[in-house]
DNA sequence: GTCTATAGAACGATAGAC
DNA sequence: GTCTATCGTTCTATAGAC
């Protein structure tokens, strides 16, 4: 990818995440960017080609760092079940480490990915089944066993709320500051990871035991 | 609001859920309602102030619901400290039965609300700043009591775990049948209640005695 | 590979007839 | 209150000069 390519792509993120994708338009990305309005029909074919190219260019080193730790994990463990906690710091810190990025101060990365998994036009939601479609089979047959294999439908209803909470979390990141009065800092990755693990491990233990009188 | 603004309203809706603010335009809005095009300026004004009428339309009576159930228990406790679920449940069950309702099978109502939530236009930052002001100050007070006043940094946190989690669970609700292969019912309110109201529940009381070793 | 110019369609909004 | 007609703008996409 060139020079003129990581623009278009820097200038989509900031578009997207403030924008969304039908209120994005590629005169503002190529006039962000700095380049001329053809640059992206050249570059990259189409509006939607420029989305989903984009959207692949953060989402895939994550996923690739997600599934490394735990097949990792599993191999070092020799089979025996992970502790759920350090499958879901497997989830959530690759994500969180990539998307949060000093250098980059208005977190346009997880906006915009936020965003994208929020989209519900059918391209996107083709592109998101395709990317998510490893990392939730493997992670949910990880988490299943680690809550020694609950049922599937609290299975499913806690990998439901991971997914979530995660969602939310990359959409509202701002929010904190918001909401702690300016006491939180925005870029305090690991205060964030610690916190949010800990949210969802010990939801995800709540669900796999509750109690449903139906 | 008369027949005609109704269908404004409705039509609104599926269209805001499915494009988002941007991609949504007053001609495919009119068209599904079965308006004339001038329909939308003569009876709001104009875009902008039909999505505010439409959000504030479904938003209200919730937090008013909201409000009512925690006030109710407060007065019945006497003062004392509710138990965390109690709270916890008076937030999540309003939302989820008003938006969740079976003669409208495409989910719409909560689709748009969620998609209002995520929206970065100014206009609709102010607006929801302004909806949930009330609703924001009297429950964190009671959580933050409920769990003995851990701390400002962990009641932010938790605060705005609980906030991500419902924005998720609104905007993600159809991939439920997608992620438990067609086993969980969309329209099963306690089933998502139970099980939401337990995650949410657990991952506060986690969150507000995390051990952070910074 | 980068530009200008423009085609062709859709947009929000409104004026004015009925 | 409801319509048609239309203004002025903006959109994606592309053709063709350099």
């Amino acid at each position: 990818m060139n020079e003129t390519q990581q623009k278009i792509i820097e200038a989509t993120e900031i578009e997207f995440a403030e924008m969304g994708y039908g209120g994005a338009s590629i005169r503002e990305i190529t006039k962000r960017a700095g380049v001329n309005v053809a640059a992206i029909n050249y570059h990259f074919g189409s509006k939607e080609t420029l989305f989903k190219e984009m959207v692949r260019y953060r989402i895939e080193p994550i996923n690739r760092l997600r599934i490394d730790m735990l097949e990792a994990a599993q191999e070092k463990s020799g089979g025996e079940p992970l502790p759920l906690r350090e499958i879901i710091n497997f989830i959530v810190r690759p994500l969180l480490t990539t998307l949060i990025n000093e250098s980059c101060d208005d977190f346009r990365f997880m906006r915009a990915i936020g965003k994208s998994m929020a989209e519900e036009r059918p391209f996107m939601k083709e592109l998101h089944r395709d990317i998510l479609k490893e990392i939730i089979s493997k992670f949910s047959k990880a988490i299943s066993e680690s809550l020694g294999n609950p049922g599937f439908e609290k299975t499913a209803y806690g990998m439901h709320f991971v997914s979530c909470s995660m969602l939310g979390v990359m959409m509202q990141h701002r929010r904190l500051q918001f909401i702690s009065a300016g006491q939180i800092d925005l870029n305090d990755i690991d205060g964030l990871v610690d916190h949010l693990v800990a949210f969802i491990t010990a939801g995800l233990q709540a669900v796999s035991t509750v109690n449903t009188n139906s």
